[in-house]
RNA sequence: GCGUCUGUAGUUCAACUGGAUAGAACGACGGACUUCGGAUCCGUAGGUUAGGGGUUCGAUUCCUCUCAGGCGUGCCA
């Protein structure tokens, strides 16, 4: 039996490690389109050819001769210059006990690394749209499969509590409620609407009666409203399963301006102009200055980050990952430029902006505005499609390319959803078990004996790992579900060839399709599902 | 105009960050169990990778120009 040296390595990694140890550099380990090319190869024949002065094809054939007593290997071959490596049998063996003792734990990773992942961070004015809803799932994806990986990462929220947008929030409330009294009323430009402000209203009107509706309660109903909002907002993210650590406030952090300001002062990060202040922001690359504090001596909206931002780094952190809208994208150089004034590494910054989500409903564009109040409300679409459904949506499509999806699409739950698909080989798999009559002793201590077919399902299911590596150091989910996808569809295909139970083989066989639903289930549990059993 | 993201099959997306004949899914069309769940499987059609030029053994990937679209380009948040 091979003997496993580093349980948590992948097997991509432990082939890298091996010839890297053998060629002294690093070295490009691929996984050929085609199983005919084996499990593993490498093209670095070709980057030798020039310094060895000989052609790919010779070189390859030599280094293939050297890599005869590896029992990690059956066979090792030299085609057109590229080097094609067969995993053996005992090592596919040896890595599936692996896998199966691991079970639930089977991939994850013993990464260091402090992460702070803040994301969602919507206005406190009204619900989630589908929009958030976006960033929110693709941003706790990353965290649930990050944690997995070992890294320790917080889930921040922050709550824009101060600003004007707050204000309009209880000029809002406060105008819906004095028409609910009969009232005239003007509508400025400029305000919130839709049935939850109303509804808001009328709860007011409830709780506090007619005197909340005065000039000066404006105030009270913003922050009223504001409480009321969070509530909802964390209600609607829970209907997902996604959870924070973390809600920092910006009514809170802004009590640290004072601090960040004194710190740009003294880097000489801001200078006066127009009696305003400004941050030196064209120092590291933006367009223009910016203006962080106007006339009036009123904090603008960037001051209020740079503090957070501050306040972000004083918490000493390896890495800080924000998860931010398309639309903010111009903000980015802005705040990276104040933390290097702050004296910090801005590289540690890493800003993924998720694109737009342009809804159609009926095939007609749906304009989202939180002011118009016309928006899809994420709650209604969890309500019609499932959390799953949409968790696995939006994972699935890589973060900066705009999305865009028709309603009515998402609300059909036929089988076309990858969901029931994916959980379909799952439970198929549960099914096979419980109408086998086999002890799981002996499911566990059999051998699985390949050929073409099931080598391939196999060395498929136990590619978990290094999908979920690179699925989250790239930042792109949609591998995971990719992966997962494929692998269900190769699951589907192998059983509609193989009858499994009672049969010679049926040992075998039930132990290699519950390699494939370790990894399913692992696999949607970081998407936030759950792998059903039975459908 | 500038910045930024994007452009690959009818549609939605891949292609391991420079590697082998550009792959899947959905849709379309045609097939398959008196075998364990037909919510499945098998097959067929569909491509000048938006376009030109460059870099090299090799480009969907890197550079450059052009074209098209989204977003941004408040002292709003």
């Amino acid at each position: 039996m091979v003997k496993l040296k580093k349980r948590f390595h992948n097997m991509r990694k432990i082939v890298e490690e091996i010839l890297e140890e053998k060629f002294q550099k690093s070295v490009v380990v691929e996984i050929p389109k085609e199983s005919k090319f084996g499990e593993f190869s490498t093209p670095v024949a070709f980057s030798l050819a020039k310094e060895l002065r000989k052609s790919p094809m010779i070189i390859a054939e030599e280094l293939a001769k050297e890599f005869t007593e590896f029992n990690e290997f059956s066979k090792v071959e030299a085609v057109k210059g590229y080097l094609n490596f067969y995993l053996s049998e005992d090592f596919l063996n040896s890595y599936s006990d692996g896998a199966l003792v691991d079970g639930d734990r089977f991939g994850e990773g013993n990464e260091s690394g402090k992460i702070l992942l803040e994301f969602v961070s919507a206005n406190p004015t009204g619900p989630l749209h589908i929009g958030h809803s976006r960033g929110a799932i693709y941003g706790d994806t990353l965290l649930k499969i990050g944690k997995y990986l070992g890294y320790e990462i917080e889930a921040e929220y922050y709550i824009n509590d101060a600003g004007r947008q707050i204000d309009l929030l209880g000029l809002s409330i406060y105008l819906s409620g004095k028409e609910l009294l009969g009232k005239t009323v003007t509508y400025p430009e400029e305000y919130y609407r839709g049935d939850y402000i109303v509804d808001m209203a009328k709860e007011a009107l409830t709780e506090f009666g007619e005197k909340i509706f005065r000039e000066e309660s404006i105030g009270d109903l913003a922050s009223w409203g504001k409480e009321k909002m969070m509530v909802e907002i964390v209600q609607n993210l829970d209907s997902v399963g996604i959870k924070f650590d973390v809600f920092v406030s910006e009514r809170d952090i802004f009590r640290e301006w004072e601090d960040s300001l004194k710190e740009l002062e003294s880097r000489g990060g801001v200078y006066k102009e127009d009696g305003k202040l400004w941050l030196k922001s064209t120092q590291f690359g933006d367009e223009k200055d910016r203006v962080i504090v106007r006339e009036n001596s009123v904090p603008t909206y960037l001051a209020g980050d740079i503090a957070y931002h501050h306040n972000k780094y004083n918490r000493d952190y390896d890495k800080y990952i924000n998860i931010w809208g398309a639309d903010h994208h111009g903000y980015i150089k802005r705040v990276e430029s104040a933390i290097e004034f702050l004296g910090y590494n801005s590289k540690q910054l890493e800003v993924i902006l998720t694109q737009m989500v342009a809804l159609l409903k009926d095939g007609e564009p749906y304009k989202m505005s939180k002011r118009a109040g016309n928006f899809v409300l994420m709650r209604d679409v969890v309500d019609e499609v499932g959390a799953d459904a949409l968790r696995y949506t939006f994972a699935s499509k890589t973060p900066d390319t705009s999305l865009q999806f028709d309603v009515a699409e998402l609300t059909k739950q036929d089988n076309s959803n990858p969901i029931y698909y994916i959980n379909y080989a799952h439970a198929r798999i549960h099914s096979l078990l419980r109408k086998s009559s086999l002890l799981e002793k002996d499911i566990l201590q059999s051998r699985i004996e390949l050929d073409a077919k099931r080598k391939e399902l196999l060395f498929l299911a136990l590619r978990l790992p290094e999908i979920v590596r690179d699925s989250f150091e790239s930042r792109q989910t949609q591998k995971l579900t990719d992966y997962l996808h494929s692998l269900a569809s190769n699951f589907h295909s192998f059983y509609n060839s193989n009858k499994i139970v009672e049969t010679e083989s049926e040992a075998q066989l039930l132990k290699l399709s519950l390699v494939v639903a370790n990894s399913i289930k692992i696999g949607l549990s970081l998407l936030g599902i759950e792998a059903k059993e039975s459908m």
